[in-house]
DNA sequence: TATCAGCGATGAGAATACGCATAATTTCAA
DNA sequence: TTGAAATTATGCGTATTCTCATCGCTGATA
């Protein structure tokens, strides 16, 4: 899950960052409005926290930036300012949600869990395919009802496929959801991670849920689904389901 | 846009009521977790907003409830509440936001547009012609119900087809949708993929949907319509029409 | 009808992607 | 600081796909 924040200011949010970065959202953190729109011309993120006063622009206008520029990334806004014009005009720039500060961290927490989820248009924090289970919030995964202990890497990919259930997932996409910008490993590594997984999974009776794709990358189905088609090598449900929910 | 509010206070909610009326959306009142679950099994909503304290159910149990019943509308909370272990559990069950008593009308207006403005624009993954599927989300192909096994450049050069279908495309074309500009191989190469496109369409009943246009291109249509129309479509006709089908 | 360019089909070698093991490196808690 | 776990890098055998050369055929044109 993936995270740019916007905010000059070094205390609270500097905590903020810290907290998201343990709970393995990847955070990338910015001062300036201009940084910002650079890294969305860059990368894709799940969620845009910023502050409305910002040395180069206000945040309003960077918001109304970043939406004109047709990026539907989930906006929170993070303001001292707890007037009601300002927090109206945030939002008809096209903020998702405004928190003033200073903020109750869990509130916060909660709340970037609620904006990143709906994101990919989900409203649970129960995340289910076939045998396998798996909780945004506690960040918990079963199979047939037995734990896994996943690691933090690991239980990202697993996070990504589960979110987007469903469609093919690029290796490019995994760098992106897993990493910040700077620093990304080598592509080969998702499949490194890949392979762990499905061997967890399989540990625990989870065969053939994460299918290649090959040339393009992965993806996650219910096997006693997919298993009804004969004469391809990754079948699917004739007629299947709606791959998006409404939201 | 249609909103169900569950609020057994009359007091401020009832005018937030008369405003959305106003504001020209759809206002559905209950007072009660029961009626409101019932109004959810016959229509469908953009938002629901609702009390944390209702009479016959927990307001938090209540939005579990609905989530259970994979309803995913936005649901806003409500609440006299203002403790952030509240905030996170009613998070938790599955809210989107949540609001505390007394609001500020202004405010809670943005909010609630904020929230109902994602729920347009929901794309559509699937395309179709005739016996043929295709799922941009998962590149599943499948004629008549069988699925397909396509290697990645098959994939794209049906892809592409689907796309424009009913339009005749060159091969410059494909060599730009497949390879962008960089190294790309030998024109003659689409030939190729067409023809073995053709053979896995054919395998399960879908003959002549992939029609030559000589010295321009292919085009894909629909062969049961395609009987009666010659294909004059394109703006391209010169004379009678030079399609010809591949055996 | 002759001629020529475009198309269909095939198969084999080249190129590429993948799975997985293992090794190297980093991170983090004790 | 040290040791264990997690993360990243690398290498190689295997599987799959891509590409090209080739040949026979088709349709356009004069």
């Amino acid at each position: 899950m993936r995270i740019l924040i916007a905010d000059s200011d070094s205390g609270a949010v500097s905590h903020l960052v810290k907290v998201l970065g343990k709970s393995s959202y990847a955070v990338d953190h910015v001062k300036t409005a201009d940084e910002a729109l650079n890294m969305f011309k860059h990368y894709e993120y799940d969620l845009f926290i910023t502050e409305l006063v910002l040395s180069d622009l206000p945040g309003e206008e960077l918001i109304r930036q970043v939406r004109r520029s047709r990026i539907s990334t989930p906006i929170m806004v993070l303001s001292v300012r707890t007037d009601s014009p300002t927090k109206v005009a945030a939002f008809s720039a096209g903020a998702d949600d405004y928190v003033t500060k200073p903020f109750d961290m869990s509130e916060t927490q909660a709340r970037i869990q609620a904006l990143t989820r709906r994101s990919y248009g989900i409203a649970e924090s129960r995340l289910c395919v076939g045998p396998l289970e798996l909780d945004l919030e506690s960040r918990m995964v079963s199979v047939n009802g037995h734990f896994l202990h996943l690691t933090s890497k690991e239980y990202s990919i697993l996070e990504l496929l589960l979110l987007r259930k469903g469609a093919v997932l690029t290796k490019d996409m995994f760098l992106n959801h897993l990493y910040g910008g700077i620093d990304e490993p080598e592509m080969k590594i998702i499949d490194v991670f890949i392979c762990k997984l499905r061997r967890k999974l399989q540990r625990f009776g989870a065969e053939h849920m994460i299918t290649t794709v090959w040339g393009r990358g992965y993806i996650l189905q219910d096997p006693a689904v997919a298993a009804g088609t004969s004469a391809s090598s990754q079948g699917f449900t004739e007629g299947s389901a709606p791959l998006r929910q409404a939201g």
